[in-house]
DNA sequence: GATAATTTTCAACATTTGTTGAATTCATCA
DNA sequence: TGATGAATTCAACAAATGTTGAAAATTATC
């Protein structure tokens, strides 16, 4: 006898749809009525839970950015914690980054999916800048506070340039364009999250050193 | 008596307006219309010109992408004659990343449009990748070549990994998404192409040897 | 088990979309 | 000038879009 899983609440089904096709295709390559097909439900069902199209957009994306966020503050409290309040640059960017890891490794489809939607969000001008800003921007600013206070003697601006270059890297690998894969020939994977980090890591770090701690007073 | 300028033949106005508002909005958020009334033009004469949308969307996408590479490959070779074929890595980013930052200063609005267009396109999943496979790996290849000759002692994944890192500082920073700005309540300007690549270079060089060139062959 | 409230579907709306064929204007050149 | 071909506009198409109101089905409450 199979041990019987209820299915989803329809309100729920057509978020998960939404998530995945909204990753896939952006805001305006999406329609209601794909989301609906998908979920399996009737197209004034969105309207009814959701409201209109943007609104559901914006219930999707809020969705998990309060669990990554309350994810990466905690690993940041940790560090703090374990290093008497002077956690290490290494700390700090892998507080910022193991918590997508994990979620990532999760084998949730629905992480993978959303993560990729944050990627797109990032990285689209006229969409992104207002829920980015409301959905991440006050847990950034946390992260660079620790990062000045990791770098008390470097300048300000070139701290928060390096946080947009590392936001860049990010932004990237999460939004699966499956290029790195092809222009390798196959030698990397970028399914391949248990090392990505590893590497993003230690590159980044190397970026902000070079950038905020190192100060050549004169010279070529 | 004011000098007179002769207006653009009507196909390339509707390439420049397609330009700037495929990099707005997307290819799926921009209608055959909007284009249409940006140019001054009926929408008719769009397929006239160029076919169908999509087909539309790869002339404007290609139109520059043939000057950029050759400026980069240009670049390129100079920094190697100029080091009897031994440039450094600094010299090969440089080579990288200077032509676009002399094409956005060029004062022409078009070249920023299509390197916000660039951006986006980079960092969408289902579009992007056939395109810029056919428009830009070629020359990445060539690039990553220089690379491994740079660093002959490298993993190739690491320097796979480490180009996409890269690529991902570069593509976040074309996108134009204004995330900087706000996040640093003005103190760094995305406009300032002028300081962005002096920093860019430093940070994506500094992590290139920090995973390429540093062997931990033992050790926590 | 009747009643009320919530959820879901049905059917349709007014717009907007990409695309097309015919008509018109424009340029080229004999 | 008149004829040929290209460029441009006009008008309209069928299909798809977001959205909505009323009906039906389901669930909860007493």
């Amino acid at each position: 006898m199979p041990d019987y899983t209820p299915p989803a609440p329809k309100s729920e089904r057509i978020l998960n749809a939404a998530e995945e096709l909204f990753a896939l295709h952006g805001f305006d390559g999406v329609t209601l009525r794909g989301i609906a097909t998908a979920a399996g439900v009737d197209v004034a069902l969105l309207n009814y839970h959701f409201g209109v199209k943007k609104k559901l957009f914006e219930v999707v994306f809020m969705r998990r950015a309060e669990i990554l966020n309350e994810a990466r503050l905690n690993a940041l409290l940790e560090a703090e914690a374990s290093s008497g309040g002077r956690p290490s640059l290494e700390q700090i960017v892998s507080a910022f980054l193991r918590p997508i890891q994990r979620f990532q490794l999760t084998g949730d489809e629905g992480w993978r999916n959303y993560l990729a939607l944050v990627g797109w969000v990032n990285s689209s001008s006229v969409w992104g800048e207002e829920m980015m800003h409301k959905s991440f921007d006050p847990l950034v600013a946390r992260f660079i506070e620790a990062l000045k206070k990791n770098m008390p003697d470097a300048d300000p601006q070139r701290i928060y340039w390096a946080y947009q270059f590392f936001s860049g890297t990010l932004t990237l690998t999460l939004a699966q364009t499956g290029r790195i894969g092809r222009l390798s020939d196959g030698l990397c994977r970028e399914s391949d999250v248990e090392t990505v980090y590893d590497l993003m890591i230690p590159f980044v770090v190397a970026g902000f050193r070079k950038l905020c701690m190192e100060h050549p007073e004169g010279g070529a």
